[in-house]
DNA sequence: AAACTGTAAGCATATATGCGCATATAGGAT
DNA sequence: ATCCTATATGCGCATATATGCTTACAGTTT
């Protein structure tokens, strides 16, 4: 029961519903999570480590990179419903399109790099 | 985005989880929650509320009684997926039989009465 | 070694949530 | 009309949540 209502808390956020849409798509680093979705280092991360934390996802180090992605095998049971649910839900949600589109711009660089970019 | 966020809150709570579970068993009164789940009036007749706005109940009145039951007809698409994802992980939950069993005994009373049963 | 880079975590703060108490409301019974 | 009874709601409190700022940490590069 637990389990169950903290993976619904982790889906009941826009951010993490983002987030879990481009992950739908693939695996993505912090910082493209973070350009795709035009917020905060902090704010990226911390939701992921959420989403992490309920199960929905796993993680592959790779030099200074955490790459994230969808735990198809260790999540429990019955996640891939909801996911299933949330992706139908969102398909053709405005802000997840343009998180899409942002993702495939985003470079693998982090904070320091966008906030070279910006000046 | 904002329903469907709505709607995984709604089921990001114990009581509201037991609450779903008795009502995918057949339509209950509000007196009649409070006695399975053992809980106060305010917060039985609150959470029925939550999950009423969330879109997941349907109300009839009958008499003083307030009789909610699932809204299989009125709910989004997608519902019934999460519907039958919340029954399948909470089908042999022990709280959630409990109330079950709590339920087949309760008597379409409220606070009043079930005072009086207590001395 | 020192400087740099991507990520995580501590702290502070604003907002949201869950609940009990008390009260309001509305239908029913006398 | 008055008194019950079932339900809903305003208020206050304690706790949880989300986020930004800053700093810590762990690899990378030079």
């Amino acid at each position: 029961m637990h389990n169950l209502i903290r993976a619904l808390k982790a889906l009941s956020d826009e951010t993490r519903l983002r987030i879990l849409n481009l992950l739908l798509e693939r695996e993505c680093c912090v910082c493209e999570v973070m350009q795709a979705l035009n917020v905060s280092q902090t704010r990226a991360s911390r939701n992921l480590g959420i989403l992490y934390d309920a199960g929905f996802l796993k993680l592959r180090k790779e030099g200074l990179w955490s790459l994230y992605s969808i735990d198809r095998d260790g999540m429990p049971e019955y996640f891939p419903y909801l996911l299933e649910t949330v992706k139908k839900a969102l398909k053709d949600n405005r802000l997840v399109v343009q998180d899409g589109e942002r993702l495939m711009k985003a470079e693998r660089v982090g904070p320091g790099h966008v906030k070279r970019l910006r000046r």
